[in-house]
DNA sequence: TTGGAATGTCAACAAGGCTGACATAAACTG
DNA sequence: CAGTTTATGTCAGCCTTGTTGACATTCCAA
């Protein structure tokens, strides 16, 4: 570590059995651990020529089928413009379907087709094996404590996404 | 969970106590949680035109001063063009200097000027103060889990890097 | 019925990945 | 010493995915 930072770390953290050098291993180790997390789906994709994006899209719109524009962008994160142009590509290549919404016509029920479920399944299996090798690597109570600090690591209104989606 | 899926998925895993929902709920769980631990540095971040990628580089040299080019760009998992782009602008703005090496005169060794330094201690203390509450709110036990998960969960040559780090 | 809010689309731009080609200098090897 | 390999930097061009701005449609409330 470089000289001149490790005496004024905000709170002496030493006292309260977080120093800055745990605190930057947990920083490195989510770093790492994303490139992971991502890496066997990012190969899928590649061959298909479509980005994260798209998986993202994929994965939401599977988790609650008929979920709106508007829901989706809320929960990704992103612009309509960013998320309109990924759907756009998906609906094309008759992966994703746009239903008019009933009540309110102004909105778009998005639906995955067989196409988009199978795709959807063959990315979600490479990211499950994963998930479950280090599940089963690192223990039942180790999966525990992994899902409560990544709760408590993310913003107000994603815990309540996240929450949301658990139901 | 859309139909056609909850009965073929691979292994049985409702055997091996890993549900494909208990899966996903550390899949979704993982990109909330990213976003949360990107969100504090971005915002720094934008106000100086720099990104993610500035970040980054930085971090990694203030880890290891003095850390030459290809080390940088084996544990960035990126081109050296992509690298290049950003530690020029770096090197250009001053927060890193480039020094040619002294046994091997083909090498640069990069550090971080003072006014890097300052940056990095901005962008961490962003960044661990977040974490650090993330710590505190799931405690110790959670964090011993957490880290476990996530080391079991890198590609074989990513946790040497990040043992590498540790040292 | 009219104006504002909500929703979604299209266009254009920027950051930051990527590949490929090539230059330079230093180190190594036979 | 000649030839090869290694480390780095650079140029050009492409792709994905973020951004903002402009605009169309639809709904709703004053």
């Amino acid at each position: 570590m470089p000289e001149g930072r490790s005496g004024q770390g905000h709170g002496g953290s030493s006292l309260l059995f977080l120093t800055d050098e745990q605190l930057r291993q947990g920083i490195e180790a989510m770093f790492f651990a994303y490139r992971g997390f991502t890496a066997d789906p990012d190969r899928i994709l590649a061959e298909l020529a479509y980005g994260r994006a798209h998986h993202r899209a994929i994965h939401f719109i599977s988790r609650s089928p008929g979920t709106t524009v508007n829901n989706l962008l809320s929960i990704l994160g992103v612009t309509k413009q960013s998320l309109n142009r990924v759907l756009r590509t998906l609906i094309g290549d008759g992966l994703v379907i746009s239903k008019v919404g009933e009540l309110d016509k102004r909105e778009r029920h998005l639906y995955l087709t067989e196409e988009g479920e199978a795709l959807e399944a063959k990315l979600s299996d490479a990211q499950r094996a994963r998930m479950r090798a280090a599940y089963k690597e690192a223990g039942p109570e180790a999966v525990q404590g992994f899902k409560k600090v990544l709760e408590a690591m993310m913003d107000a209104d994603m815990r309540r996404a996240y929450a949301k989606l658990r139901d």
